[in-house]
DNA sequence: ACTTTTTTACTGTTATAACAGTAAAATAAT
DNA sequence: ATTATTTTACTGTTATAACAGTAAAAAAGT
């Protein structure tokens, strides 16, 4: 669950999107830094930093447990 | 993407579990004004704290995007 | 091969998340 | 109704994420 690796995700989108890090990040509204850590799989990033790069990607996020599946 | 309740997500699988706040907190190993947070929706909490209480929880995560649907 | 662009990596500073402690609401249990 | 438990809310402190700046390494373009 945890062992995915959205940083390759993200990095994949970014590309295919044609976006340096550094537009991403000011298409984001976050810092470079920020980006290239989420890229590098750092986990200590904020939630609404990260949702904010996400947004711009169009990569969508879902919560599944065995009891609302 | 964004405006989904996780705070109540999680509430309600942390009471269907029979745990409090503090006891998901301590299984989770992050403070308990961490997951108080983390239920009222706040947004900037960090993605690793976060997703220590999911995993407690057994919630999974998903990223979605049009492209590896 | 050379030039340009991008990425990686490191810095010091600043803003703030995380935390334990506390106490007052709110809720549940007897 | 009391008591006990849990949740909410507020503190001050500490740890660290975020940031811009810089520069070297890597990649892409000419």
């Amino acid at each position: 669950m945890d062992d995915f690796d959205l940083g390759a995700l993200i990095k994949d989108h970014r590309k295919k999107a044609g976006l340096t890090q550094l537009e991403l990040a000011d298409l984001a509204g976050v810092g470079k830094t920020t980006v290239f850590d989420i890229e590098k799989k750092k986990k200590t990033v904020r939630l609404n930093n990260l949702f904010a790069v996400l947004r711009v990607l169009n990569i969508k996020v879902e919560f599944k447990s065995p009891l609302n599946k």
